[in-house]
DNA sequence: TAATTTTGCCTAACAGTGTTAGATTTTAAA
DNA sequence: TTTAAAATCTAACACTGTTAGGCAAAATTA
């Protein structure tokens, strides 16, 4: 009985433990550095030992995402109950969603697979800000003159190519592919955004 | 001279097709698939020859990101070109960069840090979905009546996903670190998002 | 208690990765 | 033709995820 129940306890810390030392090596040195063997060395095993516990790396990762999302409902249900009205629960539970992002940004990333890739986005390659100047630009080209200011126009481009951009990681990042719903997101927000602008 | 240059033309050549072969292997097999032999195999040559032309696979990734802002530029500025309004002409690049990022996908992913991993969001495990049934049923709250639908309700989920989520890759996968600037456009895109769905 | 089975864990290996050093062959120059 | 240089390859190193097989400790059975 009792050291049935012990010897599964100890089954899942070590499960737990290697959870943890994964996440450990993730936050200490980023997802390209996370490999068996150091989980391995981490909690004073060997490597195969894991597979007693995952079926591979995968499997890992899956559930690090896993409690990823158990964690951000947590989180949000948390903030929902801070307000009463629902238009302020819904703004504290975005903003949870927010905040939750870069307190676990290690298990955001693995959720949503967004990563650095390498290239330090040197400046001085001037290919990289064209895009982006280009639509200054033109954002500053349609500001009325009495609201033309640097701040006024970076918010609106960060507005513009944060939707966007957004839009296109969930379609790139799930398999969720509904065209008419990315078509009318997208035209509500590009005319949502250039009418907030004009008037 | 005219062998001197010939030489030049080959090495110009051999440089072009190691970034050709690393895009087609990233098409038919996706990033993870791409190795230095697989490149070296579809030149018909071997791993170390790579590093006379690039100092090592980073530099590949690297010379792909820049590759495709060039691209994103001309298609903005083809776009541009479409319309005579200022207006016109900001709507049509924002439309270009959303259909580059399909049609340029694996560019688009190395540019942005975009990348599917491993799991499938096996829709079996309900803690996947719980932070969006929350967040949608707050929106079907605060939606009137008479416009509640399920596509209505879809529609501004996703606006309001794409936004937050657009705002947290761009700082996840840039340094740009600008505490204002974020608040602000959260704020205002969430605000803007409530009140275009109250009125 | 003695024999047997099960469990836990390790070492060694395989096939793959990026990368470098050194030898070898091919090409160009003297 | 000989010599210098350039182009290319093979072999290796230190990693990676993963699997097979063995050894020793523990648990079970006789």
């Amino acid at each position: 009985m009792s050291s049935k129940d012990r010897i599964q306890k100890i089954k899942e810390d070590t499960r737990h433990n290697i959870l943890r030392a994964s996440l450990d090596i993730v936050k200490e040195e980023g997802w390209g550095a996370l490999s068996m063997r150091k989980i391995a060395d981490k909690i004073d095993y060997t490597a195969p030992v894991i597979y007693e516990y995952f079926s591979n790396k995968d499997a890992i990762l899956k559930e690090l995402t896993r409690i990823g999302y158990v964690k951000l409902a947590g989180k949000m249900e948390e903030a929902r109950e801070l307000s009463t009205t629902p238009e302020g629960q819904l703004e504290a539970m975005w903003l949870a969603y927010w905040h939750f992002a870069f307190a676990y940004k290690e298990l955001y990333q693995v959720m949503y697979g967004v990563e650095m890739n390498c290239c330090s986005m040197e400046n001085s390659c001037p290919d990289y800000v064209r895009p982006m100047n280009m639509l200054w630009d033109k954002i500053e080209e349609i500001t009325p003159p009495e609201k033309r200011s640097e701040e006024y126009i970076d918010r609106k481009y960060y507005s513009f190519w944060s939707v966007v951009h957004g839009l296109i990681s969930i379609n790139l990042t799930t398999q969720i592919n509904r065209d008419e719903l990315n078509r009318e997101v997208l035209k509500d927000a590009i005319s949502g955004l250039i009418n907030s602008i004009k008037n």
